[in-house]
Order: structure tokens, then sequence, then C-alpha cells
DNA sequence: TGGTAAACGAGACGGTACGTCAGGTCTTAAT
DNA sequence: ATTAAGACCTGACGTACCGTCTCGTTTACCA
């Protein structure tokens, strides 16, 4: 789903599709520059040089709204597949680069007010859902592949394996509001590979 | 710290400690009736009889007060230790009765926005992070028995472990905004305990 | 000028003249139900069905909004001319009616208020001036008859002599907080007679 | 009166009447700063070194506390006798610096607040009759003169003509938030001689 | 090609929460 | 029992934002 709801088009003029590009763009510049609570729709609607009314005509609510413009925003930027043929190799390269794309400013300002609203809003947990499993995605594939050349236990639940991989480093972002270095993912990775391949492959030493 | 921040009392009516009661009483109840959104610094100050003016006298936002209460609530529901010389049974006690604490209403509807609000309002992350690391305590002091016992490789990082026990659980009912079962808190141990332990121990058949 | 500056309407929704209307009835209402101090911006919002933003948005404070009440008030209730040939029968009959148009409570109530007000806000100093001027207008005409007739001295000072006829009584209400009586204003326009015209005529004996 | 209402005095520490002229200074300074409505209790308590509850001690409303430092300063104002055997010089002499007198700052800007105020608070109104027929008195001894020499007519009541000569000038300042100049004045006594003396005498060409 | 239906930017609308401020009362320790 | 200091409750203030609702205008489809 890449637009907002294009409803029946019995008769009328055409939504603009012009202005859901300028409300998301929006959105993400604002996002990035002042955070959520200073996010106002009547801002959003100012810059995008769009009416507050047809922002609502799109979506039913301010956080709609942002969901949707985020998960646009993370449609662009969903990591690109690596096959190194080794799962340890795999993975720091999938992990650091994601680690990369949590850190834009859009990203950490928005996630933990985006869980907040889903808490609030059932409806806005599918999009969370599908964003933070798109994002994982690439990794999902290298643990089928480590498992075909024995490198993970095959008993061992894909997906319990990715919250082990995943979890961890975005709980602590999460808590303490501050991004993890790359020091501190690498140490991260080093205690996954050890716990749950069979190799239990730590890093070369530099 | 379990008050408010009373500053020097040089003179003058000293602060009615009463007030910090009722308020955190009053913030508790509503959020668990009402959820976060809901809840109005007008209404608690009803509910706590208590005026606005001394609510904001000691708090600066909303956002403040709540951890506040937050805080001072989680202080009386800290976990007991449990001893019973297996980790594997230790982990699952101590794991079982947080999943239980973190179901109550006022947690499940407060974390997210709290977690939130952190990442607004940087002076509020000490509160989270002591919350955070306040219910994991009991925990540690397992895997440290468990390391001493060798049950646990001494070379793993406590807290990294500790990571991989409670941020699984915590991320999913982020995410998909509902809580864990019992089954599925007890499968997440499963591979925890034969990922992180030198028996592997899983649990006994049923 | 009988509405709130409904600035250039260049696009949007324009204003409702109906607030305007509700909002001024709502102010009387409560001024003749409560006085000046109990009265405040919420409760005539109620009372007039309108948001208190809408109010804001039309009068900058208070004051400003019962001014303007006050004045849309008096233009209908404004004196109709009396021309009975005769100046001293004009004024007494002008002079009483206006008196007891001052002793509704509307008026009697909110004007110390409003020239208070109208001294720390000269914005509203010509709707004061605007409002007491209107209600000499039926005298000052007598008076321009009686001068045409010979009965005033034309030399006189129109204005100078309106003040002579009003400022004893409005002050003396001002001062002591009840107005006059019948007795009192016929006593007091015996004295401007014989003062202030040729004839001298005092009242006939009853 | 000149202080205010020292109560029973029975036992205990005395009342220290240090505050009672802070505060009357205090408040003085403060109208004439900054006006009525910037004017607050806690201002005075601070500029005079002097705790709120003193106050509340003494008086039962700001608006008491007002009109108190008020009738206080216009007591040490009050105008001297005049006496040149002349009604008409006498008159203009006393009306010049009774004007001179309502241009202060603390006068001008707090005789309309305290006229509204006394229209709400009924037990203010007897300050207010004191001081304006206190700023009349020397006036009023001029007419009783004026009356004994055969310039002015022994029938007219004297409250009556002594509202003649003030109100017109008083309700011109209230209504037009400026005071009258010294040719105005003139004029205006010109007219009051005129018409009230038998000698009707005008001033003398400059 | 002309009508119509829905879109558009602008901005007013009712409502509600916010955070501030003032008034008048009460409580402390000290005098 | 007073004092200065300062907390207390109450409640109005003015601002800001939300989501809705007109306005007058523009733009596509369809007859």
């Amino acid at each position: 789903m890449t637009t907002a709801s294009p409803p029946r088009t019995r008769g009328g003029r055409p939504r603009d599709p012009r202005v859901d590009d300028a409300v998301g763009e929006a959105v993400l510049e604002l996002l990035g520059e002042q955070g959520w609570r200073a996010l106002t729709v009547a801002q959003v609607a100012e810059r995008a040089g769009v009416g507050r009314a047809s922002i609502y005509r799109r979506w039913t609510t301010k956080e709609a709204m942002i969901a949707h413009a985020w998960r646009a925003s993370t449609a662009e930027a969903r990591l690109d597949a690596v096959d190194t043929g080794s799962f340890a190799a795999d993975l720091r390269a999938l992990v650091h680069r994601a680690t990369e794309v949590n850190e834009r400013p859009v990203i950490r300002r928005a996630l933990p007010h985006l869980l907040a609203a889903a808490a609030d809003q059932p409806e806005l947990t599918p999009t969370v859902v599908e964003v933070t499993i798109g994002q994982m995605l690439p990794v999902a594939e290298a643990v089928e592949r480590a498992k075909a050349r024995g490198e993970v236990d095959p008993a061992i639940d894909t997906a319990a394996l990715l919250d082990h991989i995943f979890a961890p480093l975005v709980i602590r972002t999460l808590v303490e509001g501050r991004p993890r270095t790359t020091e501190e993912v690498d140490r991260h990775l080093d205690l996954v590979l050890a716990a749950f391949t069979t190799t239990g492959a730590r890093r070369p030493p530099p």
C-alpha cells in the first residue's frame, strides 16, 4: 500500500497525488527538525502548501498521517540483501546497516511515539509490525541460508532468533535514548553468534 | 529518591507530603482507568483533591509527573529474590512473575508513552533506566549465582544476558500491543537456557 | 460600527455574525445578573454557545468584548427626540428618561468598570465617548432649539451646558453608588434652568 | 482614621506600624508606575518587604488596601484654604490647584478603578465620598463666604453648586481619559461664575 | 461543450488541555 | 500574637491544537 486509501472515484475532481507526497515530505522534515511533540497538523499543512482539510480527508488522525509518512520513507530505505556465504559476515553487514538506518533522526525520534500511539490506536499496529518485520527480512533470509549450511540449528525458530538479534539493540536505544556505538553492536553480535551458531564464530581480531 | 525534589525549605510553609502521595495515587488510578491520552493534569488534581498549581510546583511537565508516580509505584512492586539452587528454576519463576507485573494495566498502558516521553525529554531517562534495571535486579543476582555454580559462562556479560532474557519479550509486547502468553514466555526461556547455559537445560516434559 | 471588525476575508470561511450577536446578548445578560467581576470569558462562551477561541479571535481583551456589547446595546436604547416647544419641558422629559435608561442593571453595573477599563486601555475611549455623546444628542438638539427661541444665551457652549446637565447626576451616582431619585433630578434641573436660561423657569408648583 | 483598624490588643506581639507605612508607600509607587491592573498583592508585599499575610490581616481585599493607601495620600495633599475676598479669585485659585493634584499619576490612574471597586463593594463608598468631599471642602468655605458677601444667591444649595464646579471637569477626565488644560478649566469657571454669581464676573482680559 | 461532483487552499468553528498567574487562606520557625 | 516566607486551593486567563465545517475556486469526468 503506497497511497492513502484512494476511495470511491465516482465523479468529481480526483485527488491530487502531489498532496500525498508533499504531506509525507513535510512530516518527515518536521519530525527530523523538531520532534514529535512540536509537530502539528497545521504546521504540516503549511509546510506542504496544503489545506488541513486535504489532510483529514486522507487520514483520520495525526498519528495515522505520521505512520503513513514513516512507512513510506522506510519502504525506500529497505535493506538490500547480502549474501557472503558466511552467516557471521552476512549478519554483521546487515545489522550494522540496519543500525545506521535507525539512526536517521526521523526514525529515532518517531519510533517511540509510534509505539505509544499504536498502544492507544490498535489500527496502527499493522503498520508498526510491517515496518519492523520489513527491516528484519534480509536477516531472516540470511538465517535460513545459515540453517541450510548447518551454521544454525534448524530447530531454532527463526523469528525468535531475529528477536535475539534485534531486540536487545532496539530496547537499549529506547530506554537509554541514545544510539548504539559500532563497538557495542559488534560485541552484541559476538554474543549472538557464540550462543546461536554451531561454530560459535567470533570476529577475527583486528 | 522517593519524593519530588523538595528544594531547600528556608522559611515558609513546608511542602505537604500528602500532596505527593495523593497525586501519585491519582495518576496511577487514572492511568489504569483511562490510559495516557485521556489523562489530564486537571483531572489528576481533582482526583487527588489538590490544586493544579501544587502539581506544577513539583513537576514541570505532565510527563515528569507521571514518570514520578510510575517510579514510586514500581518501588513497592519490586520482585522478591528467588533462589532455588537451579538457574533454570530461578529464571522461570522470576520471569513469569515479572511478566505478571508488567501486565498490570497501569504498566502496560504507561510504558510505551514513558519511553516516548523520555525520547523528547532526556531528563526522564534516568527514571526509565532505574525502573527497568530495578525489575531485572533479582534476575541479575540469579545469573551471578549461576556463574558461580558453572551453569553460565562467567565470560558472558551479565547485562547483555539480561537483555537477551527480557528484551525479546518486551519488544514484542510493544510492537504487537498484546502481552505474551505463558506458553510464549516458556518457549522463549527454553531458547535462552539452551543458548546461554552450559547445561542447555530444557524444561521437563509436562 | 456595529460589528467586531471583520477583517478582510480573502478566502477561508467567513466569520459567523451569529457569534457576535450571541456573545453580545450573553455579555449583557451576565452583566445584569452577576456584575462585572463575576463575568468570565468562559461563562460568556458557554452562555452564547460559542467557543472561547471565537471570542478571542474578535476581541483582544475581556474589556473590549464588554465594551462592544455595551455599545451595541445602547444603540437600540437611544432616546427619541422630544420637542414640546419649551426647553424646560423638553429637558425634564429627556433627562428623566435618560435617568431611567441608566438605571438598567447592565448600565449601572458596567459603566464604572468601563471607565476604569478605558483608563488602562485607551483604545476603549472612543467607545465610551461615543455612547455618552449618543445619549446626550437629543438634549443637544433641544438646547439648539432653545437658543433659537432665545431661551438660552447662544453664547453658551452647548457641550459645556450638556455637561452641567448630566455630569452632576452621573458623578453623584458614581461616587455614592446609588441612583438619583426623581425628586433629586427635578431639583437639579431647577437649578440648571435657573442658572442657564433667560427665563429662569422653575417647575410649576404641584 | 489614619491606620487600618488597630483591633483588640490583648496580649501577644503588637502590630508593627512600619508595616502599614511600607505597604502604603509601596501601593502608591506601584500604582504610579504600572497602574491598577498590574498591581498585585504579592508585588506590594515584596516591594514593602512585608509578608502577604500581614497585609490580609489589615485589609480584607486588595481594593480595601488600595483605598486606604489612597485616602492616606490625599490626606496630606489636602488643599489649603484660600481667602482673597473675591469668590472669583478664590474659586480660580482653588480649582486650578485641585486640578493639579488630580493630575498626579497615582490619582489619575486610581480614581476610575476605585469608583468601579466601590460599585461592587459598597463598604468602599465611604472612603470615596470622604476623599472627594475632602477635596471640595475649601471651595465649600469659599462658597459660604460668597453667599455672605452676596456674590452667590444663598438659596442655591452649596453641595449642588460644588457639583457644578467639579463634576463637569471630573467627568470629562474620566470619559476622555486625559486631563483638562488650564485654558479649559478657565473657560469652565467663566461659565460657572456667569451662571451662578450675581455679578456674573468674567475673568479680566489678559 | 457544458454540467456536476468532488477536490482544493483558506480559515472560522466548538471543544479541550495546557501552563501561568492572582487572590485569599493556612502553616511553619522565629521574634 | 505577631512577623516573613512560602505552600495551599480555587479558578480565570490567554494560547495552542484538534478535528469539523463552511467559503469561493478549480479540475476532471460525463452527458
